[in-house]
DNA sequence: GTGGTTCTCTGACTAAGGTCAGCTAAATGG
DNA sequence: CCATTTAGCTGACCTTAGTCAGAGAACCAC
């Protein structure tokens, strides 16, 4: 790949600029896992529990970082009311304080990034960052089949059916609307896919296969937090490897919304066209289709991810 | 200033994406320390007090991390033949290998980061983490007033004349042109600014105050590998108010070769005219001319750093 | 040669960051 | 109510990364 040079300058050089001085900066004071872990723990209070998973250490080692932060009464552990055996870690007001102090020396380091650069310049050292962050961030976006009973899987089309609600113009009632249960998104009927970012859940999109008539395309939904980075793309590729790899017709149709036009624009541009309306969906404006080539692979990740049918 | 989000969102994303994986990369099978000063030395070997210089650790440390190495057969260091004081680490064969294997290492990880992306998207990436890479650096760049003696600024000067010496059609010769010799640059008779990046010199500017005719600007010059980082608006910026401050006139000028037409290009964009020949140089194909606006301050660090004259 | 400086090595020491096994107490499932 | 699981704590232990003082050889100026 030829872009291999200049990411490893970029590593090399940003790793020394920023990441050095970053875990300098933060630990001026007190050691660099006790500041991480006291910004961690927030102003709102964690879970011990979710503070090890979420910086990923040993649970004996939180603990005694816990009491070492304890000791100079900055954070107070207290047991959860609702579980006896979970406790809770919470900020004093001093740990607060000290938080606050974290903050404004982040925002110091950011600033001594931008400070000897003209205006101009910081333009575009803050629209270049801004870029390599969201690319970067989208490389970790991972796509997976789930059951439409996983969690995750809930949460997102719960978000969908929100999201569409609060768009449509006089909400979506979707008993109306075609549907697209739990039942029928599960193999051998149907498929979801799931994309989520560091474990959380961020987007989904859902095939139908019929025996006779095209694969539907259904349930597409991005998080708002994570609109710009691709991941409808990606879904949209991916349902389509999988509606050539497992379903009987070689084409696939949807129907949506006039009011969803980035969706619209997603389907433009990978290359549906808009066909008359191939069904009777009262709050669809737009119906498009498209054939597929041949029966693509579907990516890596998904093959090795897919759950045993 | 407002790109602090920005700036701190990419630190906290690229920290935890590269930073992170990097050190865990290079460091897979033998302490990072060692990993760092094994690829230091380079497969033509380097002087013990240069590695220590390089990355600024301890002499003690370093011979301890040189031992180590030795014995895992990665490392022979010798006595230096030049001077008996001196220790010159050189990379065994299992060395070179070993080294050989980091760089795949970091090759695979600047291939993971763009592996998950399509090609528009690492488009897109490697041309942001140029720009930042390329505007962080800028940000370190030094400018200091240097008598033009130190070893730093004559090798900025003779980069100059080598540099000029190359584009001139038929070559140069500086006794033909108008002098500035080491004595008119030197504080009262003139000024010489060096910048510096990682205290290596990468560019030059001086000035010849007159004591009823206009400053004259002379010497400008950034070394080819530091073009494209602003090195020589901020040089022109800095001497311009080094000018304003002690220069008799309120006027500064110069003169210049056709071939040079990015010092042209930034003379124009910086507000400077073209006038008619105000000397005889033989060189000169175009004469520019400033007035300034009033004698505004150095910046700051010229200030701080400037020699007792 | 003498004295001072430079370059490196050695031994003693420290802090940070982390792992691991075993323990206790609370919750949970049958 | 008992067995098992979960959450967290504690003590023992380890490596890495580094600092500091002092020693010794080589070099340099005089």
């Amino acid at each position: 790949m030829e872009g291999v040079a200049q990411v490893r300058r970029f590593n090399r050089v940003v790793t020394q600029r920023v990441g050095a001085l970053d875990d300098h900066f933060l630990s001026r004071d007190r050691p660099l896992g006790e500041a991480r872990l006291l910004w961690e723990i927030g102003p709102e209070g964690c879970d011990v529990r979710s503070l090890r998973a979420r910086l990923g250490l040993d649970s004996g080692y939180v603990s005694r970082l816990l009491r070492s932060l304890e000791s100079a009464r900055l954070v107070k552990v207290e047991r959860a009311a609702h579980d006896g055996r979970v406790f809770t870690a919470r900020l004093t007001a001093r740990g607060l304080k000290e938080r606050e102090l974290l903050d404004r020396r982040s925002d110091a380091l950011a600033g001594s990034l931008l400070e000897p650069l003209n205006e101009k310049q910081r333009d575009r050292l803050v629209a270049a960052m801004g870029d390599v962050e969201r690319l970067l961030t989208a490389g970790l976006v991972k796509i997976e089949p789930r059951d439409p009973g996983d969690p995750q899987a809930q949460y997102c089309l719960e978000e969908y059916v929100r999201d569409i609600d609060r768009r449509f113009d006089g909400g979506w009632d979707p008993s109306r609307s075609i549907s697209a249960d739990p039942h029928e998104l599960r193999p051998p009927a149907g498929l979801l896919l799931v994309a989520s970012l560091a474990s959380e859940p961020i987007g989904c999109g859902a095939l139908k296969f019929h025996d006779r008539e095209p694969t539907e395309i259904k349930r597409m939904w991005v998080a708002p937090s994570a609109r710009g980075l691709g991941v409808g793309r990606r879904l949209l590729i991916e349902l389509e490897a999988e509606a050539a790899a497992r379903g009987m017709s070689r084409v696939v149709r949807l129907e949506t919304n006039g009011s969803l036009f980035e969706a619209i624009a997603l389907y433009r541009s990978a290359g549906y066209r808009e066909v008359p309306a191939f069904n009777d969906e009262p709050y669809a404006h737009h119906w498009f289709e498209k054939r597929l080539r041949r029966a693509a692979q579907p990516s890596s990740a998904a093959r090795r991810a897919r759950p045993s049918a």
